[in-house]
RNA sequence: GGGAGCAUAGCUCAGCUGGUUCAGAGCAUCUGCCUUACAAGCAGAGGGUCACAGGUUCGAAUCCUGUUGCUCCCACCA
């Protein structure tokens, strides 16, 4: 059958995939062997895959790949995550479209909806993620709010709260008055916004003038209740103590101070609102100030406020500027730009809300994981993380745990009537518990309500590594013993203490071991322009449609060919064709292998041994560095190690040497010694490949020798190469010297390739002993001998310190060849001159370490030689 | 404001503890080739004061200091 020219991936890779699914080859259960296991980064349900995806799970196929093939048993969970708030979002969106208002239905008929919605688009990322030929255990697809995975966050909520670990409080807390929900610091973006600062009058209690506050938030001034100076603030040191009467609701409030003043900033005052500001609320608690909440859920205008009740924040904020300037309080407005923290998902100006939470206190969970990474029990890849790990882990902060959502895990918390609570697994165990802690209070008609929020995303991922395996509610099952820790973790920088730090200390504190070995962090896919790929800027090419147009393979190869960890990818499509054109050299190297006919009686021709003799050895130190690269994590390193291994080596050298001659145009046949070795390279550089480029390495792996059932590459064994002999690779590039330098000789004179040469040496020249055939093969030479003298009318070239002579008969030209040759001896003689200079300096002889002198010494004796030989050339030339 | 990192060929990046093979790779570019595996290819070639200025050293892309320019993280000023 004809095989076509160039490589067409799409029926190939839907067919190996589904015989890879049909075969079970991706699922893993516990055995014998040594496992090897990554648990996927859960996407959300709500994304489509993205570069990031493709990039980061590439990573990932390649690294279970690899060590399925090293005889492990790999393991590679995916799952999704339910991504409580950006989920939420999503669901309320739809169903407005639809009429729908969230606040119109219950829990549960919201809670319908939201499921029908991940029923419908919750697997899209996944199924997308097989067209990368991703090799998961499906089997093992995990969900977040699966039931089993729902067990394991509430138990480990009440085994934490009944630790003291954590605690309910009224927080001052980033507020998503959209949401209606709290967000975590994480989720707050800040921007520069351009608003208007108020100076604003706030007249003294005594009737002696005014105190003048800088605000860019006027409409908080019903909220304030102090103002602060600095101590050292000689403007303000007598007023201390003093009352000043607050604008629009005429409160009296006292004068205080405080070190965290910036003197210079606005005027040097500060009106304290504790309830809505980070600094105030600190100031608030440090001088026991009462705390007056003047903002709604919904971001409008409360009514302990006294004014502006009602109105949204915005619009209060422009009447109480009217309002101020109608009193004659309002000194002046100037232009101010400053960074406003906004909700990541609903893009509403954050208001920073006193509201009820739940928290984990972080200091103490947080240092076994901080620990884990300084000693060095979990690597991050690439270090430079290690610093801002250990910074952020060194200053972590208590972790607000509840958001006002329905979409997630419920708090198990219940009250009574009164607010007193317990915490506890189910309805039945929470009466229980009340029935003990509040044993006064307890009736048979108490009725317990169970908190009405959901825990932080987080709050369940951080147990991924672990419930995934059924590690907490069956912490003795034989899965979680053989899976965890699990080996590596790719994943973003972004998400680096959202989840991974988080998911060190739940390992730490429920395994009491690490989660994982090794963290390769990888960059952010950026376009040309270095902006971020997003779907918002659509500057982010359609993953399925690179997949289409190059394969999957040619893309694998594009996203790896230039990522290294922790390093951000500039996005080019020309690496996935790259990547295609690799795909096809592959192809085409089989076409011909695949061409040959064979012939059992038919002798190995002396080049076709050299270079069968040669491969292995090449063979075997590339594998050896690529190992090395990937035992470091260098991926892009690894697959350009392979590529070029392939490429430079199989294709352009091997290949070329044994490719039979053609006689009476066609081809000879090959010995079945050429078709054995080629055969079992060729299988050989396919393993080496498969990581990277799945399915044209299985198809070729099945179109080269009929296999058997089962007998696939994906479960091949990895290769395994003796030491390389490094005298006879040297030998080889000595070789490959020289016929590069005929090559280029022949070129610059447009001799063709077709034209034969003839060459010869003086000097015995010991590499020739087991390369000249190859030499004459691929160099196009018909003679190549060793003679007294130098022929005529010939070029020179010195190779491993042996004169070699092209001749050329009259297409030698003479004037050009000497000019040629002077120019080499003025190089040489010049680099002579260097190195003795160097050797005559008395210090360099006595400090440097004697084998770099020797170095130098052996550079001065082969220059010294070489300039001779080459004057001798110029002598025979010229007569 | 605090911290970390980066700066090497047109582009993306390697260069481990200073010294053969230290100035490299891939892509792009240029020249010549449709040579019966592959023009998505073959054979060659040309590209760099290693950001700048000092210092240490016999010797610096590599170590130290400063300058400039980027990037990221953290904290955010009413």
């Amino acid at each position: 059958m004809e095989l076509p020219k160039t490589y067409t991936p799409k029926a190939i890779e839907e067919k190996w995939y589904q015989y890879w699914l049909d075969q079970n080859f991706f699922s893993s259960v516990p055995d014998d062997r040594e496992p090897y296991t990554i648990v996927i980064p859960p996407p959300n349900v709500t994304g489509v895959l993205h570069m990031g995806h493709m990039l980061n799970n590439t990573i990932q196929d390649v690294l279970i790949r690899r060590a399925r093939m090293l005889g492990k048993n790999a393991c590679w969970v995916p799952g999704t995550d339910h991504a409580s708030i950006a989920t939420e979002a999503k669901v309320v969106n739809l169903l407005d479209s639809q009429g729908i208002k969230k606040q119109d239905l219950s829990r549960d008929e919201f809670l319908k909806h939201a499921f029908a919605w991940k029923e419908k688009y919750g697997g899209i990322i996944l199924e997308q993620l097989k067209k990368l030929g991703a090799s998961c255990d499906w089997n093992r697809t995990a969900f977040t709010m699966d039931e089993g995975y729902y067990q394991d966050v509430v138990k480990v909520f009440v085994n934490l709260y009944n630790k003291g670990y954590i605690y309910r409080g009224m927080r001052l807390v980033n507020w998503d008055p959209v949401a209606k929900t709290a967000v975590s610091d994480e989720e707050v973006i800040f921007s520069q916004v351009n608003s208007k600062m108020c100076y604003v009058k706030y007249a003294m209690e005594d009737g002696n003038g005014y105190l003048t506050v800088a605000t860019v938030r006027p409409e908080t001034i019903m909220g304030d209740v102090a103002i602060a100076v600095h101590p050292d603030d000689e403007r303000y040191k007598a007023l201390v103590g003093k009352q000043v009467i607050v604008p629009i609701v005429n409160r009296k409030v006292p004068i205080i101070t405080d070190s965290g003043i910036d003197i210079t900033f606005g005027t040097g005052c500060l009106k304290v609102t504790p309830a809505h500001d980070m600094v105030d609320y600190e100031i608030g608690i440090k001088n026991k100030l009462p705390i007056i909440d003047v903002i709604n859920d919904d971001g409008t205008i409360a009514p302990a406020a006294q004014a502006f009740v009602g109105l949204d924040r915005f619009v209060a904020r422009k009447k109480a500027i009217a309002q101020l300037q109608a009193d004659g309080l309002l000194e002046k407005l100037e232009d101010y730009s400053h960074q406003v923290g906004k909700s990541e998902r609903t893009d509403a100006v954050i208001e920073p809300k006193l509201s009820m939470q739940w928290f984990l206190k972080m200091k103490e969970i947080s240092e076994p994981a901080l620990n884990a990474v300084v000693n060095g029990e979990i690597n991050l890849i690439p270090q430079k993380f290690f610093n801002t790990y250990k910074y952020w882990m060194e200053n972590v902060r208590d972790w607000c745990l509840s958001r006002q959502l329905w979409w997630g895990h419920r708090i198990p918390a219940w009250y009574d009537a009164n607010g007193n609570f317990v915490v506890a697994l189910t309805h039945e165990a929470a009466i229980t518990a009340y029935k003990e802690k509040f044993s006064d209070l307890y009736n048979d008609a108490i009725v317990l309500k169970q908190d009405e929020d959901v825990l932080d995303t987080w709050a369940s991922s951080w147990l991924w590594p672990i419930s995934v395996f059924d590690g907490i509610s069956k912490p003795d099952n034989a899965e979680i013993n053989y899976y965890y820790p699990t080996n590596d973790l790719v994943t973003a920088p972004e998400i680096l203490f959202f989840w991974v730090a988080r998911m060190i200390m739940a390992g730490k504190e429920y395994r009491k071991a690490i989660p994982f070995k090794n963290v390769y962090l990888t960059g952010i896919v950026r376009d040309k322009q270095g902006r971020k790929m997003s779907k918002s800027l659509g500057n982010s090419p359609d993953p399925l449609v690179l997949i289409e147009k190059y394969g999957a393979d040619g893309v694998r190869v594009g996203m790896l060919l230039s990522s290294p960890a922790g390093n951000d990818l500039l996005f080019d499509e020309s690496l996935c064709e790259q990547g295609r054109n690799f795909s096809n050299k592959i192809w085409n190297a089989f076409r011909l292998v695949k061409g040959w006919e064979t012939d059992t009686t038919a002798t190995t021709p002396p080049a076709a041994l050299q270079a069968i003799e040669w491969f292995k050895h090449k063979f075997s130190e590339q594998l050896n560095i690529i190992n090395e690269h990937y035992e470091k994590y260098r991926m892009s390193d690894a697959l350009m190690a392979s590529y070029k291994l392939v490429w430079d080596d199989f294709c352009a050298n091997y290949l070329e040497i044994v490719k039979p001659a053609f006689v009476d145009g066609k081809p000879l046949p090959v010995s079945s010694e050429v078709l054995a070795a080629t055969s079992r390279y060729f299988e050989d550089i396919l393993k080496v490949l498969h990581p990277w480029m799945p399915f044209i390495t299985e198809e070729l792996w099945h179109n080269l020798s009929a296999r058997k059932e089962r007998d696939c590459i994906i479960v091949a064994e990895w290769p395994q190469m003796p030491a390389a002999d490094h005298l006879l690779l040297q030998d080889f590039e000595n070789a490959f010297a020289l016929i590069n330098q005929i090559r280029n000789a022949r070129n610059a004179k447009g001799i063709s390739p077709k034209q034969a040469l003839k060459v010869a040496h003086v000097q015995s020249a010991r590499f020739l002993d087991v390369t000249k055939a190859t030499i004459m093969k691929l160099a196009n030479v018909s003679e190549l001998i060793q003679s007294q003298m130098p022929p005529e009318l010939s070029a020179a070239i010195v190779i491993g310190g042996s004169d070699f002579y092209i001749s050329f008969g009259d297409q030698l030209d003479l004037l050009a060849e000497v000019s040629r040759i002077k120019e080499e001896i003025l190089y040489n003689q010049g680099f002579l001159k260097a190195v003795q200079s160097k050797l005559a300096n008395e210090r360099f002889v006595q400090h440097a370490k004697p084998e770099v002198v020797a170095v130098e010494r052996k550079k001065e004796a082969d220059t010294i030689s070489k300039i001779k030989s080459l004057e001798q050339t110029l002598v025979q030339l010229k007569h």
